[in-house]
DNA sequence: TTGTCGCGGGG
DNA sequence: GTGTACGCGACAA
């Protein structure tokens, strides 16, 4: 029992760490030893903001102490080389302890400066080497493992960011820019809009300087300089916007080096100075990201917003300008110019940083929820912040490509935009960002590098690391693929077509739960560190869940206890991402991921066999859940008692759950189905027609919606699904005919039939392949007689009569797209995905060509959707 | 037709 | 200090 606590607290020291300090911000850290630690009161006491400088022993953890003999006498053995006192070792000497078990790296060695230790480390290695060593790199592969110093900090300390804080406790401010074009080489920034949650809402623009007299790049250069000070003077603690990294952050370090202004944005380090903006180590970051000059070039001179800006202009005059974002002060860390987005330049790798304060991109947090949820429409911010409910009413959009245009015509609506951008990225923050809020707690690393961090390579092995740092455990070597092959989960499609009672069951975390249930751990982690962490994350994540569940909704602590939720649910789930990822990730083993997926196809073989030996019809079976109908007289509780009956089947630890039911489904393909839940009160399926049933109605898989669609597909697709779901067959050849009709009639507004494409070519570039192959969008383009355009710009284009292209110029509706191409995309495209619901003949007669409705048809009131039954239960194996 | 590459975001 | 998935459209062979 008392073992059981102690090996219960040991685990939890594991996953949080074991230093309750409350209230850490930020941590910067020197190689040479020093910290600076930023921390906050909660807002209930205070909301101070401390300042704490701070000395921490510089470690690493070695293979050998063979490079380190040369030291001799000042070579100590203590029990604890992260925490030295001057009775245990001199302050010149290199300490170290032997850590226990297989793993490779069984030296922890340390130093009061890392520089020091660096140097004795790498004399050494020259010396056995017979060629000097400059880096620790040149050690070799597996021979050591160092962390950055923030990290190496957090380490040591057993400390952890943002204890005993609540997310609205954290300062933030978001900004945004409005730029006359994406690239800055040659575009400029003429507004940036910032508010942050202690009530700035400010628009600081170029107009205000025109007051003074400023024009072109001294008004550009003045509003830098009055962003540099309006975020000195509010010094969040985050700065926040969405593509951050990709966009805003860049855009700013390249102008602000153009026009030779300062960018001061960090908080003061020991010289009392705010800290520059500088960029964060990621080797691979630039060099594809510099792009091709001569297309940079291209665009200049073909800007989409007409001339070249006044500040452009100007800009080029001083091109050679000194601007630096590097912290004279600390190390040389740049080595190149600022990374500028390019064609090829999603800047994963270009990332900043500035001392003291943490930069979140939420675009980050986005692509985060949505590797999971999948159910975005896209990654930008307005489509996000829509589909979340977090637009305003009155919202104001502009096209991209419009803003510049759109600001010298009515700069209000620009400002007016502007702040909706910046108030949708704070909303987005918080209701995406909490997750990464909460792993700042348990992992050793910044908030800002667990918010853009993989969850297998950049928190689970962080954690690793410092489980075995801490149990004094040897530290296995990097993994290597053995050739083992990887093998996945199992995709079942039984049926298509029609069916109604549709019941969905899944396996909750299905994965970490067969990890635990059969303890699979991987091989090499002979301190059983993962497996004990999704064991805590597990448990600790229901009760999470549940503490949330109690708390008032919209409360500091119901969102504290879902971020939690949602921080352990994303390292759950990697759990098993980093078993199979060798070469990546430290502990990963092939073969306990494929034993883990072979229980997998057990699993969901087994749920299969006994949901259908039970009375159901089988439909879709993917991984970890099933979709399948069940008989017409059955009630809910018949539903409950089948899941329940089969869940019982599964071992303790592997949950089946009821995870939903709806009144009808149209299976089309594997991952490709449309689901219309029941009415109102979800008893009774009968009750209550409404008439909303199109919001009923969840459609899934590309099939059913992708970006490219037309409007008028779309909406097709919803009213005509929604009809057949219900078993109203007239009323999905009414849709199709009134379509149709209104397409012929042209009734439907241009938009209804464009697309959305983004151009990729510059006109030049267009011009020179147009010979060989032409393309709808710059087609439509020449056709309306723009020459000119960015990459970049989205355009609507459609197939205008007479089977030209033409664009669709925001606000016009010319009425002028070609109806019969358009009815028959209607029928080809459109209709053919309700196919599978329908026998051929009958299929013909709900969507016989409008023009020529069949004479010979069999009445519609006779044709019911058909389910086709495609492949049985698997069988046991 | 089939295989490979690049994109997703920001003005 | 390593990225990353996944599915699609564009382009080359």
């Amino acid at each position: 029992m008392r073992d059981d606590t102690r090996e219960d607290s040991q685990k939890d020291e594991w996953l949080w760490g074991w230093d309750a300090t409350p209230g850490i911000i930020s941590v910067w850290a020197e190689r040479d030893g020093r910290a600076i630690v930023w921390r906050r009161e909660p807002a209930s006491a205070g909301g101070a903001l401390l300042r704490e400088e701070a000395r921490y022993r510089p470690w690493l953890l070695l293979d050998s102490l063979v490079d380190l003999l040369h030291l001799g006498a000042r070579l100590v053995v203590v029990d604890d080389p992260q925490h030295v006192t001057p009775q245990q070792a001199p302050a010149h000497a290199v300490t170290y302890c032997e850590l226990v078990g297989p793993g490779r790296l069984r030296y922890l060695v340390s130093a009061a400066d890392g520089r020091l230790l660096e140097q004795a480390v790498l004399r050494g290695a020259g010396q056995r080497l017979g060629r000097p060593a400059s880096r620790l790199a040149d050690l070799g592969e597996g021979s050591y493992h160092s962390v950055p110093p923030d990290e190496q900090y957090l380490v040591a300390t057993g400390r952890a960011c943002f204890r005993g804080l609540t997310f609205d406790d954290l300062h933030r401010l978001q900004f945004d820019l409005e730029t006359t074009g994406l690239f800055p080489d040659h575009d400029a920034i003429f507004l940036i809009a910032v508010r942050d949650n202690r009530g700035l809402a400010r628009i600081l623009d170029v107009q205000e300087g025109a007051r003074q007299g400023l024009t072109g790049a001294d008004a550009e250069a003045d509003l830098l300089r009055r962003f540099v000070a309006l975020i000195q003077a509010r010094d969040p603690d985050v700065i926040e916007n969405h593509n951050l990294h990709g966009f805003d952050l860049p855009f700013v370090a390249r102008r602000a080096e153009l026009l030779g202004v300062p960018l001061p944005l960090g908080r003061p380090l020991w010289n009392g100075e705010h800290a520059l903006l500088r960029q964060r180590p990621a080797a691979r970051g630039y060099g594809i990201a510099r792009g091709e000059p001569e297309e940079i070039g291209d665009l200049g001179q073909m800007s989409d917003s007409g001339e070249q800006t006044e500040q452009t202009k100007q800009t080029k005059q001083n091109d050679s300008t000194d601007g630096d974002v590097e912290d004279k002060s600390g190390e040389q860390r740049r080595q190149g110019p600022p990374e500028v987005p390019t064609r090829r330049g999603r800047s994963s790798g270009g990332r900043y940083t500035m001392p003291g304060r943490e930069l979140i991109d939420t675009l980050d947090a986005v692509r985060r929820y949505d590797f999971a949820a999948r159910d975005l429409p896209g990654h930008g911010l307005k489509a996000v912040a829509r589909h979340f409910g977090l637009a305003a009413p009155d919202r104001a959009y502009i096209e991209g490509a419009e803003v510049y245009a759109t600001w010298q015509r009515d700069p209000d609506r620009v400002r007016h935009y502007a702040l909706d951008d910046v108030n949708e990225a704070d909303g987005l923050a918080r209701l995406l960002g909490g997750a990464a809020f909460a792993l700042a707690q348990m992992a050793p690393r910044r908030y800002e590098r667990l918010a853009d961090a993989g969850p297998a390579t950049g928190i689970l092995d962080p954690l690793i690391v410092r489980a075995y740092v801490r149990a004094h455990a040897a530290l296995p070597a990097h993994s290597v693929s053995d050739g083992e092959q990887h093998t996945g989960a199992s995709l079942y499609l039984f049926a298509s077509g029609v069916a109604q009672r549709i019941v969905k069951a899944d396996v909750s975390s299905l994965y970490p739960s067969l990890m635990r249930q059969y303890r699979i751990s991987p091989a090499p982690d002979h301190l059983g560190a993962l497996l004990a962490l999704v064991d805590r994350l597990v448990e600790q994540r229901l009760a999470a869940k549940s503490r949330a569940k109690a708390a008032p909704p919209g409360s500091p602590e119901r969102h504290g206890d879902e971020a939690i939720s949602a921080a352990m649910k994303i390292l759950v789930n990697s759990a098993y991402g980093y078993l199979g990822a060798p070469g990546l990730t430290r502990l990963a083993d092939v073969h306990a991921a494929n034993e883990v997926t072979r229980h997998g196809r057990a699993t969901l073989g087994l749920l299969c066999r006994e949901l259908a030996a039970r009375g159901a019809t089988l439909i879709e079976g993917d991984t970890d859940g099933v979709y399948f109908a069940v008989p017409q007289a059955w009630s809910v509780d018949d539903e409950r008692r089948l899941v329940r009956d089969v869940a019982d089947l599964l071992p303790p630890l592997v949950r089946l759950e009821f995870e939903g039911r709806y009144a009808a489904m149209l299976s089309h393909e594997t991952k490709n189905y449309a689901l219309l839940a029941y009415p109102s009160s979800p008893s009774d399926p009968s009750s209550g027609d409404d008439g909303d049933d199109e919001q009923r109605l969840l459609l899934r898989g590309v099939a059913f919606h992708s970006s490219r669609a037309e409007p008028f597909g779309e909406v097709f697709l919803r009213q005509a699904i929604s009809c057949l779901l219900r078993g109203d067959i007239p009323g999905v050849q009414a849709v199709y005919m009134a379509t149709a009709d209104a397409l012929l009639r042209r009734e439907l507004p241009t938009l209804q039939v464009t697309t959305r494409v983004r151009l990729t070519k510059t006109p030049q570039r267009y011009l020179a392949s147009r010979t060989s192959r032409r393309e709808a969008a710059y087609e439509a383009l020449l056709a309306s007689g723009r020459t000119r355009w960015s990459r970049g710009d989205q355009v609507r284009v459609y197939r205008a009569s007479g089977g030209r292209f033409a664009v669709l110029v925001e606000g016009a509706d010319p009425r002028d797209y070609d109806a019969r191409y358009y009815v028959r995309l209607l029928q080809t495209t459109y209709a053919a995905r309700l196919a599978r619901a329908f026998t051929p003949d009958d299929f013909a007669a709900v969507f016989a060509p409008p023009e020529q409705p069949s004479l010979f048809a069999p009445p519609l009131e006779t044709i019911h959707p058909i389910l086709t039954t495609l492949a049985a239960p698997p069988v046991d194996d």
